[in-house]
Parts: C-alpha cells; structure tokens; sequence
DNA sequence: CGATCTTGCAGAAACGTAACTGTCAACGCG
DNA sequence: CGCGTTGACAGTTACGTTTCTGCAAGATCG
C-alpha cells in the first residue's frame, strides 16, 4: 500500500489513479466501472461514478487513443486552388457539405478536423486520425497516397479519376443533370445555349464541361463558353460579360458556379438583355438569394447535405469494420430549382406575397 | 496491395523502435536525431533521419500528445439556434471566419476541431485540445464552463458577457459601427430608418440593436424594426415584407444579416419602391453578390478573415505561454462598403421626382 | 599525468488508459 | 466432502513516445 503511493502530482488534473484510490478500489474497476466492461454490481459501478464525478475526472483522450488505436477524429480535406486553404468559388457548397458532415459524424460520436491538401506534412502526421474524408481528389495527391499507404479509410466527395486508392466514394451525376438541364433550357425555347465554366481540371468541371460539349454535339449546337479560373470572383464577373459579348451570343447561359448567377444578370442588364425574354439563365448553386433576385434564377443544387452525410456514413462504416448494407459508390441526384430565369412565360405577378424556397 | 513489412516483425506500422534496430542506434538516439533534439552529430542525423524514411516511419501524434500533453489541435466551437450544429444565417460570415482561422492554426503547426457548442459531452472530452476559440458564447455555456475548469485557454470571437471565464476576446465595435451607418443614410437623405433584426439574444444582435434604439432617441426618431428568428431564411423575407408594409413605412433600412439584401430589394420590388430613390439600403454581409444586384448594395464588412486570424494568433500565443504583445481584448474596425443602394444622386435616373411616397 | 570537461550515445522512467491474467471467497452439485 | 464455477475485484503489462539521467571514451588543462 505505501509502495503505490499516488505521487505528488496534486497539480494538474485527477487520473483513473485518484478516483481508484479515493474510492477505495483497483484501476481496473474504475475503468469497468465508467466503460460498463466488466462485472460489477451496480453498488460499484454507481460508487466509482459518483467518486469520478465528484473529482471531476475526466479520462484522457490521449491516453485512450494510444491504448484503443482509435481517436474519433476525421479530417476533412479541402483541395486548394489559390494559396488560400480553401476552395473560395465552390464554398456555399462546400460549407453546406462541412455542415452535414460535421453533423452526421458527431451523432456517430466522431469530430472533423478540417486539414487543407496543402498543409505542410508534419500537420498532417501530427494528429491522429481514423479516417479521411476527401473533397475532389486530384489525380496523384500525395496527402491522400500517404493516407492509403498508412492503411486509413478514405471516402472521397466526387469519383475518384486515375489511380486514386479510396474505399468508397459519393458523387452526383454531373453529365446527367448538365444533359438535363440543357434539354430544360432547349425545352423553354433556347436556340444557342452558353457555358459558363472553369479553367480548373476538377472533375466537377470537367465532366459538366464534357457533358455540355457531348449535348451540344447531340443536337448540333456550336459550343460557346467562356473559361476563367474559378477561385478569382472578379474573374467571373469578366468571363460573363464577355460570353454576352460575343457576337455568337447565346440565348441561354448555364454557369457551372455560385456567383455566376448575379454576374450574368449583371451582365444582361448592362446589354440591356431581358431576363427571361432575351436570356435564359440557370447557375449551379446552393445559395437561396436566387430566389430573391430579380427575376429569381433557376438553380441546379448538388445536395451538398445529403453527399456530406453519405461520405461520412461511410467513412464511419468503415473505420468500425461495420458491413454496411450500403453500397460504397452512390450516385446522389441532383435538384433542378426552376424559377423565373429559365421560364419563358412567367405566371410570377410582382406582388406574389414571397415564398419560402424549395429543396432540402 | 503494398505489404512491404520491414524486418521489425511488428504487425502494425513501424516504430520508433524499428527505426533504431534498423539504424543500429538507440530510441534516444533517433527520437533526438528526428527532433533536433540532443547533442549528435550530423552524420548520424542524416543515418537515422534517412533509416526512418525508408521504413516509412511516422511518429505516433498519440504517443507524441500522450508524452507532451501537446495535441496541436484547437477547438472551434461555434453557437447553435436551431437543431443544426452550426448558425446557419451567418453562415457567410462564419465560413470567412473559419477559414482564416484554418490558415492562420495551420501557419503556426495547428490544426481545427469544429465542436458545435451542443454536441455530446463525450465527443468533447474525447478530443485532447490545446485551447478552444468560441464563436459569441451565451451567458453560462456549460461547454465554456468545462473548458475553462479544465484550464484549458479559451479566446472568444464576440466579447463576452456576464461571467464566461474567456483568456482573450476579439470582437468588432458593433454600436460605433450601426451608429456609424446610420449617420450615412441620414447624411444620404434618410428621414426614417427602419430596423431588420433578430429575435435571438446574442450579443451582436443585442448590441447592434440597442445601438439602433439610441441612435434613434438621440435624433428623436422613432424606431421602426421588425424582429425575426434570425435562423430562418423564410422568416427574414417574410419579415422584410412586414417592415415595407408598415402604415408608417421607413425611406431607409438596415438589415442585420447576410439574407436581408436581397429580401428587402425583393419587397421593395413588390411594393414598387425604387432604391435608392424611394427606399436606401443597407445590409450587414461578407457576400459578394451585393457587388452585382440591381442596384449594387452597400453592406456592412465585420472582417471576419481579419477577427479569424486574430483570435488564433492569441490562442496559440496563450497555449505557447508566449507573453505576446498582442492585447487580450482586441476590437477590429467594420468596413461600410458603399454602393448605389444608399446614395440618393444615382446616375441611371434620369427624371426622378425625390422622394415620392407610394410608388405605383 | 591525473582531473575535469565535452561528446555521443544508451537505459529507463514516465504519460494515463484498456485489457489480459490472476486470486480469493462463496456457491452449487453430485 | 471434494470440485468446478462464478462473481468481484487487484496486479500488471503494453501502447509509442519524450526526456531525464547515466556513462564510457576522448579532449583539454593546470
């Protein structure tokens, strides 16, 4: 007894040590007693419950980690365009998606932490984590091959292109929901439809692009696009006055990114082009102020709160070794938000009382 | 797939152990050599350092935290209205803020854990932190609470009230900036400035609103708001409507958050008001569509990349013990970016009577 | 030339927990 | 009455680091 004397580390804050020791049993049934592992009679497990609150104890996580290999952390990882950390265009989606996942692993008792695809190694291998959750991979990214090759899950938002080792994947389906939407704009009279895409090689943009390229050849359209790089805003703004400028002007524009919409109405007025009567107009967003805009603009919205929740189900799913019954490629649909902009006859009267947007 | 298992005949990866045996040294001898640690000399640093990189040897973050009590990992905790774990209102100014925040923890070796205020207590101590920013803390968080029992470093975004326990706090002066404003649209020609503002009683909405109400008893106006459940995007256009319907109808408002712009341009459309002529505007938002509505909306910046890198570079300094010369309670200056919305002499009118009261 | 200092490294003690392996009494059973 | 069984714990080891202490061998010095 003398010789298990708890040292004199009174300072920092109670160990599984004291409470065993003010409550008068061993170690082991402090940590059955709080972990419900072992057999003990409820007297016990209530006693040492009671003792541990009492001190305040709290067990380390650290320590625990070590011990159980597992930490409940995720990291969420965000490619970058720019020097900043995140994607700046995409990011009312990306902060949706963060949103939902962040909600979805915390109900499986999980935190994200947020690790950019740039950040410098040693923060990468600082902290431990149980599973990645990988935002638009790129072809041969060195984060996520030094992820795979220390054995960890990896769940990626969008298809994985090349060689890309992750266990599952979410994705929508951008060529159908592009090929969709143009016959939406085909339907509602468009003669000559306009893109307004990226200059960047996601697999989001590429394979809207690609989709719009095949429709347009389907149907013997010429293509006319303009592309500029996605993360600079005033860039958007340039691309769409320039696609309404051409003299091969478009009667119809799809813009694949969040602020298109309001940089192509502002680029219609200032051609004095009447929205939807000279140009119809659908953007990719998940933004509700284009349901205040006038007209509102209809939007293609990617359901970033359902992908996110799905990644992380997944990703759970497979740091726990559960055999889910999902399937580890899902296909999530996409939502055609139609609205004014891309409606020849508008039924709208300007003094509808405002409604509250769809989706979700 | 790559099971190229050094000669350590341990099962999981290699350790700090492997690495010695293979470089024929001791453990002290590699952990110092990997951490510029001891006393060695270079040929022996280059040895172990270049052993380690052939085994793929990478330190466990656990162990390493375990022995340290360093995780580099700091909580970003942020307020919850409905059942959603993040404000979803300022969402915009939350994912600026949090961004900066993430480059700024990741320049200084840190990474971010997103902890919703109300998430299971058992989430919470199962992540080790080093420190915590809290977005606007209420009166008696318990989550604070806990921290701060656990002595752990706490810097607030938002000053804190009553007897939040916080290290350090940044937060804009939000009376001098709605004051500020307020005498803009008044210099602009403004005569009634109603209020768009929240019902929840955080402290940007509270602050901002008194200032409101002291600004108009200083003028001898009298207020003119519509408050509204700031979390729901339905409600504010609903409510912007409310305030233009109002008998005595305001020629000028400030919206408090992000969505407001474009609800009260919306309303204004539906009750034929012409902005800036019959109604100025002026909204609080980190969006940029406010750049390119018809009109352009002047909005009110509270800098949240400027208070996101503010606030870690003080946590960080308060884990590190670095007596910085940073204060402890920092107040970043707002920015009015000016636009068409709140100036009367506007260049597109071309035979507008001033002021006329009903439109239509 | 012995005493002291430096250099270069090895041994071992923590860090706090989870889990495996005893131990000891009580108990049922043939 | 002997014997396996079970309940209720205690002892101890291992997780993988960092770091403190120790200890030879060579360098320096009075």
């Amino acid at each position: 007894m003398s010789r298990a004397q708890p040292r004199g580390s009174r300072q920092g804050r109670a160990g599984i040590r004291d409470v065993a020791a003010a409550a008068g049993v061993s170690i082991t049934t402090v940590s059955d007693a709080l972990n419900g592992k072992g057999r003990l009679p409820d007297a016990t497990r209530r006693h040492v419950r009671e003792v541990a609150d009492r001190l305040g104890y709290r067990p380390s996580a650290a320590a625990r980690t070590l011990r159980t290999g597992k930490s409940g952390l995720i990291g969420l990882t965000v490619t970058t365009y720019g020097d900043e950390p995140f994607t700046f265009t995409e990011f009312a989606y990306f902060a949706e998606m963060a949103r939902a996942a962040t909600s979805a692993a915390l109900a499986r008792g999980y935190a994200l932490v947020i690790l950019p695809a740039t950040s410098r190694h040693d923060v990468w291998s600082n902290v431990a984590l149980d599973g990645t959750v990988v935002i638009d991979p790129s072809d041969h990214d060195p984060v996520v091959t030094e992820l795979a090759r220390q054995g960890l899950p990896i769940v990626s938002d969008g298809r994985p292109t090349g060689a890309v080792p992750v266990t599952a994947w979410v994705d929508n389906d951008h060529e159908a929901a592009v090929l969709n939407l143009l016959d939406h704009l085909a339907a509602a009279g468009a003669r000559r439809i306009g893109l307004l895409t990226g200059t960047s090689t996601d697999t989001y943009t590429r394979l809207s692009t690609s989709a719009y390229l095949d429709w347009c050849e389907r149907v013997g359209q010429e293509p006319v696009y303009e592309a500029y790089p996605a993360h600079d805003p005033c860039a958007g703004a340039v691309a769409a006055d320039r696609l309404l400028a051409r003299p091969d002007r478009p009667d119809a524009v799809y813009g694949l990114f969040d602020p298109n919409g309001t940089d192509l109405l502002a680029a219609a007025r200032r051609y004095g082009l009447r929205v939807p009567d000279d140009l119809l107009l659908v953007c990719c967003s998940e933004s509700t102020v284009y349901a205040a805009t006038e007209p509102p603009v209809t939007t293609l919205s990617l359901k970033p709160r359902r992908i996110g929740t799905a990644v992380v189900q997944l990703l759970i799913d497979a740091i726990e070794g559960i055999a889910s019954d999902r399937p580890v490629e899902q296909v999530i649909p996409t939502e055609l938000i139609v609205r004014a902009s891309s409606q020849r006859r508008s039924p709208r009267t300007t003094i509808s009382p405002p409604r509250s947007p769809s989706g979700q």
